[in-house]
DNA sequence: CGATCGCTTGATTCCGATCAACAGGAGTGG
DNA sequence: CCACTCCTGTTGATCGGAATCAAGCGATCG
């Protein structure tokens, strides 16, 4: 299970450009983790870490996607979050993990001591700075996941996921969706079947063509912005 | 438009005592704000900040309510939260502001320079991590507020919004609403209309009383919070 | 090849949005 | 004080769209 990679160097440390692309701007911290952490693989469907287990670690996508969600009683599952390769997930406030995070497709993960980190932000400010930076853009993500919640129409939620992932992951006008048609739905708040229903009417539209289900191509970009904000 | 008030008394400053339980911890910083900020009285319905404003300056709740909210080329607004007595707000990562936020009921309000606090961060190793639980705070908040809007049906919705409420300002089983119902539907992802009849219908259900429209008696929390997770 | 899984499509039901009217205060000015 | 309007909240009726139940379809895999 374990491949504890030598980790040589990550090129050179880019002079700290935040925000935007993921990975550069948390060069130090993330330097700091690839040299600190393991490489895990997880297969497809395996959970990493469970909802209220205490939070010892930090992780990291290098390959792969990871999911965080929320188990609700009547059977209800709410995807929060989706993390890309680059992104780190499992940063939490509390001692115990608020969600639980799986894998979606076989990933692999380096993982890290939280207490290393934050020992290390405490003795080093730009670390600590980081940190912040990396909670911060976490916060801006759910911004946007709760903007595309508050629509009322499904077609206006499937538009806002596609150019929500267009934006983060974008070849060109293709996306090849790591997640299943379920996660999606769990992640907009709607049934399955709306989300699938929903993304023939958009190619029906002539506003996406569905080469696989896996696919998509933005073949109108404008007609989705329409229907969001 | 801007009343600002020499800041006579205002009683006394209530010794910041913050929010949960994670009171500790946020008063170094908390009382930083208090000392270096001016307090400034805001009427209802002013606009506090708009959105892509330069975020100069950091706030803090001292009485009434505030609803950071987005609005939308539709003209739909999503108010995104409530920031209640003894809450931060305003903090962002970016240098412009992604939400406009509006004084909902007659505030006061400390306001104090971004640049102050943050440079106080850079050499207090302390503040800086308060700076970081708070930010990790509104993560939680905001997160809460995602599974609410994940839910499909109005009644979770508003049984979700009611315990949340509850929770944070809990006299009793009474809760007085500061907001408006428009305020709820749009922090819901409802129509107003929806928001009124599920009031009156977990009424109906003995779930509830509504003395008046603004005061609500949890007389059930058992079913309300049966109806969410 | 049968089997399972992920996705799509169809038919029906139900619930929330919408349009519309109305009720109760609060504030204003006569 | 009353008459007036404005504002907020409630209620009713209708319509559309999303959930639900159900079936079928195409892959991938043992």
């Amino acid at each position: 299970m374990f491949i504890r990679t030598a980790t040589t160097a990550m090129a050179a440390r880019t002079p700290s450009r935040p925000l935007t692309g993921s990975s550069q701007g948390v060069d130090s911290l993330s330097a700091a983790m690839e040299l600190m952490g393991a490489r895990i693989a997880y297969v497809r469907n395996i959970e990493i870490y469970g909802e209220g287990e205490s939070a010892d670690y930090l992780y990291k996508v290098v390959s792969g996607t990871v999911r965080s969600c929320k188990l609700l009683d009547d059977g209800r599952r709410q995807v929060t979050a989706f993390h890309m390769p680059g992104e780190i997930f499992g940063l939490e406030v509390g001692d115990n993990h608020s969600l639980s995070a799986e894998a979606i497709a076989d990933s692999t993960i380096i993982v890290v001591k939280r207490n290393a980190i934050l020992a290390l932000a405490a003795r080093d400010a730009e670390i600590a700075r980081q940190l912040w930076t990396l909670t911060a853009r976490e916060l801006q993500r759910m911004q946007d996941h709760m903007l595309i919640l508050g629509y009322t129409g499904a077609k206006e939620r499937v538009a806002g996921f596609l150019l929500q992932l267009a934006k983060r992951c974008s070849d060109g006008n293709e996306i090849k969706l790591p997640m299943s048609r379920q996660d999606i739905a769990d992640y907009l708040g709607l049934a399955i079947e709306t989300v699938s229903r929903t993304m023939t009417q958009l190619e029906n539209d002539a506003t996406i063509t569905l080469p696989t289900s896996r696919r998509v191509v933005l073949r109108n970009r404008a007609a989705l912005k329409r229907l969001n904000a």
